[in-house]
DNA sequence: CCATTTCCATACACTAACGAATGTAAAAGC
DNA sequence: GCTTTTACATTCGTTAGTGTATGGAAATGG
């Protein structure tokens, strides 16, 4: 076979990620070798040993693709909020988190994270999940503690009680969802239990 | 080596199991040889492949001995709790659920399956978990609308949404805390937040 | 336009793991 | 007490998958 341009050598790149996460899927990542996936994406191993070292390093540029700064989220809300209310900012950061996990390609690499491996190489999905759970939980205590100053919480609802069980609520719905993503939007129900959910941690009167 | 006595034969049956539950987790199902099994048992693989027709025999044996019987522990708590309230119904089943899995046996081999397996044989996880997540929303959901009709439940909270909060926040409780067992117990903090949750939903003069 | 590098295919060696076959000594059954 | 069965250990053949080495043709740089 001949020598490709640059331009078809990154297009067979992406091919063999996209094929990647196809199989992976499919069949879970330590069941599938890299003859079927050089195979899923019209190639051979051949193919893939030459863009990527391994197996491990197919997996990681296949995180890479989706790899979303989560400070830059969290900065885009409260930039847009902070001036209005805590409550609202956790509003707007927990909606626009579940838009970008309901894409296709962050939904599928979620999915092959969680439910299709288990750790491998230098890949710890248990630590990935980790990291994203205590930020998460660090932006939602910050802004609940903040809600209380400001008299958005219930008498007897603590900032902590608030951030947990909102927490929890979130990794519960996003794990629900995941098992079966084809089911129900995560974006319309998440919206629904949190608009309850704050609801109920409103102050009586603000209704 | 010589034959074994019945007892000592059922005794390295279990020897196996445990073996398989410590290798399984530390190292993952798919990673792990029914070698490393044996020599972890202090056995060979003889003893496995004549206890067990292979390594899916042997995980789906694994998973029997935590088979724990469902129906049986929300017809206990009915019983008890039916005559009184459903909330506290709901509140109990959580609780003694809480407790069982907080049970070394138990946490591992849910730990293995969620985080330490793929799907393999004809054992696949996600359906398993998919189960037991829809036998619960089931009973959350008939004691959640018998609190309704009992007065139990504030106005604008509907049965369906009570359901599906309390649901996601158990989900989402049981993964966190299988991430990290060790960090806090599931039986006290899930009870803290519950107690919150609940006091949430009942109707404000109730308290 | 020529040498070199790139992008992949093909071929090869090597290993780990499986499953079956066989060996065996003691326990169970009668 | 003799045979049969049990409960393993040991050995062996086979295969799937990996990583590397080599080949080749076209693209790229000068």
């Amino acid at each position: 076979m001949a020598r490709r341009t640059k331009a078809e050598a990154a297009a067979t790149r992406e091919a063999l990620l996209d094929a990647a996460e196809d199989v992976f899927l499919e069949r879970g990542v330590s069941r599938t070798s890299l003859e079927q996936i050089a195979r899923h994406a019209g190639m051979t191993r051949g193919a893939v040993y030459w863009h990527f070292r391994n197996k491990a390093d197919l997996f990681h540029a296949l995180l890479e693709r989706v790899r979303m700064p989560f400070q830059d989220l969290v900065d885009k809300i409260e930039d847009s909020a902070r001036i209005e209310s805590p409550l609202e900012a956790i509003r707007l950061a927990c909606l626009t988190g579940m838009a970008r996990i309901e894409q296709p390609r962050y939904r599928r690499v979620h999915s092959i994270l969680i439910h299709r491996c288990e750790f491998f190489g230098d890949i710890d999905p248990l630590r990935m999940q980790d990291e994203l759970s205590n930020e998460t939980y660090q932006v939602l205590l910050t802004n609940f503690t903040a809600a209380a100053d400001k008299g958005e919480l219930a008498t007897g609802i603590s900032p902590d009680v608030a951030t947990r069980l909102l927490h929890c609520m979130l990794t519960g719905l996003f794990h629900d969802w995941l098992r079966h993503p084809e089911r129900f939007s995560i974006r319309e129900r998440g919206e629904a239990l949190l608009d309850s959910l704050l609801a109920m941690m409103r102050p009586p009167d603000s209704g």
